[in-house]
RNA sequence: GGGCGCGUAGCUCAGCGGGAGAGCACUCGGUUUACACCCGAGCGGUCGCAGGUUCGAUCCCUGCCGCGCCCA
């Protein structure tokens, strides 16, 4: 492979250029093996899978957000020493899997699925599947992704599938999974069962329709959103006490259209306020009346068929769809002059399949479940003890509301694409369930069941069936239980709850220390991201805009715990900027010889100590934040760090360093110690160019196998050289105002005398401020006609110079500071005005600090109630307006009349 | 209906008992020997509303208004 990128002595390209080389790194990574975990390597071990992504989708924000926020942690520890493994994969997403290639054989004018047979099917979907997976593969590299790739796990793979079995068989042994036939959420779209989270409850218009029941007096009226599933009922229902149907209980009344005489039952569960108090009871087609139906022993038609159509009512509806059927029925109704009142549109609350949108059909039908109670109850204590830990905390009673009231989980489904249900059934009626090792029953009559399980059934024993169970492996043993789960809080009954029902179960502990929980990328309006708003980003367009670096910058600046984010294309651009900005500030570095080699000089300049204190606090910051997953907190920090900090005010303090022989050798020292340590910070965050600047800055071979930057990170703060560099910015802030205002621009020469530098501690300073404020010094015709007076906090100028030890404190801030005069020659009169506004905002911000402290401190119950800290600081507050008053004042006093 | 959360600068968001912050946007100035994907200087907020607790409330409590999410 070609070196496209420069050695240490040579200079960096003028451009960072992510597109040309993030793939060259890349590949360069794996080729090297770096992000290959060994568990004989002694190291502790640090493990995270990839929440698996769905084999038939792409990659989108949410799935970048999981990204890099995992490699930010995984590339943080194995820098520091971990044996970091981030294992990546893909599950086989059963029903979005297989519904795609029925699409996609239908648009080719191919034949059917049915046609086709199950076992071409299943070898056209395995063709989709090496397609559609090897580009989410893609699209991981493209992201920076440090996974594994010697260990990529596929739900369906052998492995995994021996896992799913072995699993199944042991549940299926202890009764924990059974076979009932029951009421379950049918998709007339899917044609099969599909589980209760799979389902959502949106509110919509239909319309309730009051029908009688019966003749006369004997009649009763019941109310009903779906007619049509009057076709099916089998009972009228009323409460045992409602006294208006007592003399009705045990007898029957015909029923409109089929002729049928059902018997009117008394139940408690029938509200007597709610409607007429009567209830029509369709046991197969309605949850509650599924109950009823059981308790009193009820015929349980079905008059529906796999797709909602009507069937076997023995009417002529019978090959109508069900929303057809339902206008139908009512007219038929109406013409009998059976209803009796219709409320139109009646808003309430319906199921729909969530991957298609298709109103549910509760179906009775002959299903596979899983009985969760006892799972369900050892995942909540997992938590609960403590055992595993979810981030944020707010979101555990979430967690716990869901594992507390969880039903039994349908686990079979009417598709080919997935893991065969290992069951076989008899010629004389007999069930086997079959083992990883077993060999099925074979001879005349036997049959396995045609069903798959539900794709959540072998991603739930993801966290273990990747490290190899149920075989004891080295990985199994080092890597369980899982170091992190990182997911978006929308998945937590997803993933998380199954994962941690499995693993509880089939490994006795759960398969997670911490679980981290991102929110939602939202638009830069904060609306979710649909492709019918239109507002949709592409995650790979925008690395081919601005680099991969700057879009995992974006989000991991972006990602506070729990909460969603906004996201833009100039968001992204502004994190391009920031990589940008790092570039030129290595550039500068190399330029003036920076190297982290040399060691740090034996007396630092106050810019240096400065900034290496900075350092030490930056490094010690992002490290608390980053293992409490302050993602945005960590990134925002090192942002500000690198660019006001570092760049707006060391590199321009090392400008005149760099030209001083007795501070030049010291500056590059301290400037290579910065930015070594600095990109190695980065580096989990924006990987690819901080690979590009380390490499070139150090001449090691990669930052990604470099120590994490440890407690010898710059020096301990000096807090008398901070006060003296305070002091400086705020002096060269003061006079970049008064040039702002006064219309003089950098590129005009103007001379000054800076009076008072030694008495404010500055001494060594002069060349720094006139440098960074284009001062000119005074000539032989110096006549000042401006002076900008600037108060300065307390520096302690006797310490200039001294030593850095640790723990130096400046003089309190309380005592009186100096002030610095700095004389300036404008050649001409000054603007007055300008001058008198400038002074006029200060006076007033003087004055209203003034009177707040005032007011404070003229209250008696605060000078004896808040604490001595506190009211000394108000006080030095006080002090400092009312000097700023005087010297204000009198500055405007002597202000010649305008 | 139950639960959780949010209303802070034009936009997106931090801060959560003692001096209102950031990024972007905006205004003015700038071909400064790293960077115009930049530099310098600014403008901009009764911290949703009303009570309460407190010496002191954007921050704690209660109610109200508006918005969002999860579950039924």
């Amino acid at each position: 492979m070609t070196e496209t990128l420069p050695a240490r002595t040579a200079p960096l390209p003028p451009k960072w250029n992510p597109a040309e080389v993030e793939g060259v790194l890349y590949q360069r990574w794996v080729d090297r093996g770096y992000f290959e975990a060994d568990p004989a390597s002694g190291k502790p071990p640090y493990c995270i899978v990839i929440p698996p992504p769905n084999v038939t989708g792409s990659l989108h924000l949410g799935h970048a957000m999981d990204h890099t926020l995992i490699d930010v942690l995984t590339r943080r520890r194995r820098m520091q020493g971990y044996d970091a493994l981030w294992l990546p994969g893909m599950d086989h997403a059963g029903i979005a899997t297989q519904s795609v290639v029925e699409r996609r054989l239908a648009e080719a004018g191919e034949p059917t699925r049915r046609e086709l047979g199950r076992e071409e099917f299943v070898r056209r979907v395995w063709e989709w599947k090496a397609e559609s997976g090897g580009a989410i593969l893609g699209q991981m590299k493209r992201l920076g992704d440090g996974v594994d790739w010697t260990r990529e796990r596929f739900t369906l793979d052998e492995g995994l599938s021996r896992a799913v079995r072995a699993v199944f068989k042991k549940m299926f042994d202890e009764g924990l999974i059974y076979r009932a036939e029951r009421l379950v959420n049918w998709s007339p779209a899917l044609q099969s069962a599909i589980s209760d989270i799979e389902v959502d409850h949106k509110e919509v218009e239909g319309e309730l329709v009051s029908i009688r029941y019966g003749e006369g007096e004997d009649s009763v009226v019941v109310a009903t959103t779906r007619v049509e599933t009057m076709l099916g009922d089998t009972a009228v229902a009323v409460h045992p006490e409602d006294e208006r149907y007592a003399h009705l209980v045990g007898r029957t009344v015909r029923m409109p259209i089929t002729g049928r005489d059902v018997p009117v039952i008394a139940d408690p569960y029938v509200d007597p306020e709610f409607g007429t108090g009567a209830l029509k009871i369709t046991p197969a087609h309605d949850p509650n009346d599924f109950e009823m139906g059981r308790r009193h022993d009820l015929p349980m038609p079905t008059i529906m068929d796999e797709s909602g159509v009507i069937a076997n009512s023995g009417t002529e509806f019978d090959g109508m769809d069900r929303f057809a059927a339902r206008e139908a029925i009512r007219e038929q109704l109406r013409a009998e002059g059976r209803i009796v009142a219709e409320k139109r549109p009646y808003t309430h609350s319906v199921g729909h399949d969530s991957r298609t949108g298709v109103p549910i059909e509760p179906r009775l039908s002959l299903q596979w479940w899983v009985k969760v109670e006892s799972l369900a109850k050892a995942s909540g204590d997992a938590v609960r003890s403590g055992e595993t830990s979810i981030h944020p905390p707010e979101m555990a009673s979430r967690f716990f509301d869901w594992v507390d009231n969880m039903h039994d989980w349908c686990i079979s489904r009417q598709l080919w694409w997935g893991h065969r249900i290992p069951v076989w059934y008899g010629p004389d009626g007999e069930t086997v369930c079959v083992g990883p090792d077993e060999e099925p029953p074979t001879g005349e009559g036997w049959r396995q069941d045609e069903d798959v399980l539900d794709t959540w059934f072998s991603s739930g024993l993801w966290p273990f069936s990747t490290l190899g169970w149920p075989e004891e492996t080295p990985d199994l043993e080092r890597y369980y239980p899982n170091s992190v789960l990182v997911t978006g809080y929308d998945i937590l009954f997803f993933w998380v709850v199954r994962m941690m029902m499995f693993g509880t179960y089939a490994m006795g502990r759960s398969p997670f220390e911490h679980v981290y929980l991102h929110g939602l990328i939202r638009d830069e309006h904060g609306r979710k991201m649909s492709k019918s708003k239109g507002n949709v980003i592409d995650p790979l367009e925008l690395i081919d805009a601005y680099g991969a670096d700057a879009l995992r910058f974006t989000i991991a600046r972006g990602s506070n715990p729990g909460t969603d984010m906004s996201l833009s294309t100039e968001w992204v651009a502004g994190s391009r900027n920031f990589t940008t900005k790092l570039w030129n500030a290595v550039r500068f570095a190399l330029a003036n010889g920076a190297d982290p080699a040399l060691p740090l000089p034996q007396e630092p300049t106050d810019a240096d100590r400065w900034i290496l204190g900075r350092l030490r606090e930056v490094r010690e910051q992002t490290d608390a934040l980053l293992e409490d997953f302050q993602f945005a907190k960590a990134t925002e920090g090192l942002y500000h760090f690198t660019w006001d900090e570092l760049c707006d005010w060391y590199l321009e303090l090392a400008k005149p360093q760099f030209d001083d022989p007795a501070t030049a050798e010291g500056t590059r020292a301290v400037l290579g110690h910065v930015l070594d340590a600095l990109l190695r910070i980065l580096h989990p965050i924006v990987p690819f160019v901080t690979e590009a600047l380390w490499t070139a800055l150090t001449g090691g071979e990669t930052v990604v196998t470099a120590t994490w930057p440890g407690a010898d990170t710059g020096l301990p703060v000096d807090a008398a050289a901070v006060a003296r560099v305070e002091a400086l910015q705020k002096l060269i802030t003061e006079v970049r105002r008064f040039r702002t205002e006064q219309g003089l621009p950098d590129r005009r020469s103007v001379a000054a005398a800076l009076v008072g530098l030694e008495a404010a501690g500055l001494a060594g300073h002069e060349k720094a401020v006139r440098f960074l404020t284009r001062l000119d010094p005074t000539g032989a015709d110096f006549a000042p006609t401006a002076t900008v007076e600037v108060a300065l906090g307390s520096v302690d100028g006797a310490s200039a110079g001294g030593s850095a030890s640790a723990g130096a404190t400046a003089g309190g801030s309380a005592s009186a500071g100096a002030t610095v005069h700095v004389e300036l020659d404008t050649s001409g009169a000054i603007d007055v005005a300008a001058e008198r506004a400038r002074l006029g905002r200060d006076l007033a911000a003087a004055q209203k600090e003034l009177e707040q402290a005032e007011k404070k401190l003229g209250n008696p119950k605060f000078t004896e109630k808040a604490p001595a800290a506190v009211v000394d600081g108000i006080r030095a507050r006080r002090e400092a307006a009312v000097a700023e008053i005087e010297r204000v004042t009198a500055r405007l006093e002597g202000l010649p009349a305008s």
